[in-house]
DNA sequence: CCAACATTCTAAAGATGATTAGAATGTAAC
DNA sequence: GTTACATTCTAATCATCTTTAGAATGTTGG
């Protein structure tokens, strides 16, 4: 029952990594580590699910390596093992973006500000950023945000926000990101701001889709 | 049973590609296809597979919108849906290289000239080429070779070599390529060719790694 | 050393995927 | 229309993956 083919076993090789993007939780992890490490916890809690099971897609994830376990204290805690995971995901994004309607119409429901920033608007805004003509606000945990952010960007929670609307200055066009464009709290952030009478807007860039297009994020 | 988490949605359209990649012999269909447009049969051969198994792989692809199928007469060609399809599978190669041992091992086991080449050997071969300094020839079938090979390229199959090795020029340094890193076609023609006196090399590129890098393929 | 806690391991259930053989479909050539 | 042929569909079997619960591991702080 061995493999004949002598190149069957290099097909098997690359499935161990197609395997481990074969689950939608399991992409849904990755999608949380390229925010930065976490802890198992914590990844179960972003992605709603059991700690068993994080664990035990974790352990998938590992065996495939795409991510790497480190342990601090009692906590164990697990990132990608590169910036070429990272990009894979988005890599995997992107083409079941352009190829499956479903996916696009999923999106458009989902997301009250469907436009998407081209190479060119990235730039604009970084450049509007720095001259304080817009407000960039990073609306994920705070954690994330030190783990590495947008330049020019603060720091705001979702959770926070209505607790801190006096540091926002009131004329200025406030745009939200969070972890990307499967992530609905910018939409969120942008809903709230807008009622309590701020000038929102929403990117759906997160700090992967930034630094894939050769951004720099600080950290 | 339905999904609770509003993105779940997003991430199972995601998986739907994952999962068609999870399949080394999927995998291996969708390295055949980037050598441009095959029939059931000729995949099932190439890939040494059942015409049944080949259909039923072919589905889950085309389910994923990964290929894309075209009736001629009795026989139906089916392609890849597009370059970025082409790009995910050298993505996902890569990755796997990068990451996963065992592969890196295989491939070095398996190969007699492991070296790849880099952007700039890239540019300079081409340039060789077109000064005529190496003959570069392109040992896939002829069908692929017609479907698009690297420029300068003459094609002279594997299976025609040993019938035509009056063409090549005795002095002249030979370069063989075949379908990418995981073919052994080229490895076979350059022993071949060594074998009868001949200075021959390969080169892990097919025309997917030359096309990624931006360099020209001509039809 | 003991208790608390984060995480993993084991085992078992159901769900889904891979593979094969035989029947069915649809087109082309006569 | 009938035949030949490429491909797909159906059904059945076996293997693998997902998920849950309970037991086990390993580390910290007393």
């Amino acid at each position: 029952m061995k493999p004949r083919k002598p190149n069957d076993l290099l097909f098997e090789q690359v499935a161990r990594v197609g395997k481990a993007v074969a689950s939608p939780k399991r992409l849904e992890l990755l999608d949380l580590l390229s925010q930065g490490e976490k802890t198992v916890e914590t990844l179960a809690n972003d992605a709603s699910i059991d700690v068993k099971l994080a664990s035990a897609h974790l352990k998938v994830l590992k065996e495939a390596r795409l991510v790497e376990a480190r342990r601090e204290g009692r906590f164990i805690n697990y990132s990608l093992s590169g910036s070429d995971v990272a990009n894979l995901w988005l890599n995997l994004r992107a083409v079941a973006e352009k190829h499956l309607v479903e996916l696009r119409v999923a999106l458009e429901l989902m997301s009250s500000a469907p436009e998407r920033l081209t190479a060119e608007s990235r730039a604009s805004l970084l450049e509007k950023a720095r001259l304080g003509e817009v407000i960039v606000i990073d609306v994920r945990p705070e954690v994330e945000y030190h783990a590495g952010h947008l330049p020019f960007a603060r720091s705001m929670p979702l959770s926070e926000i209505e607790r801190r609307l006096a540091e926002l200055p009131p004329g200025k066009e406030i745009v939200a990101y969070c972890r990307g464009p499967f992530c609905l709290m910018s939409d969120e952030a942008v809903g709230l701001l807008r009622k309590k009478g701020f000038r929102a807007q929403k990117i759906t860039d997160g700090v992967a889709e930034w630094a894939a297009d050769g951004l720099p994020i600080e950290a």
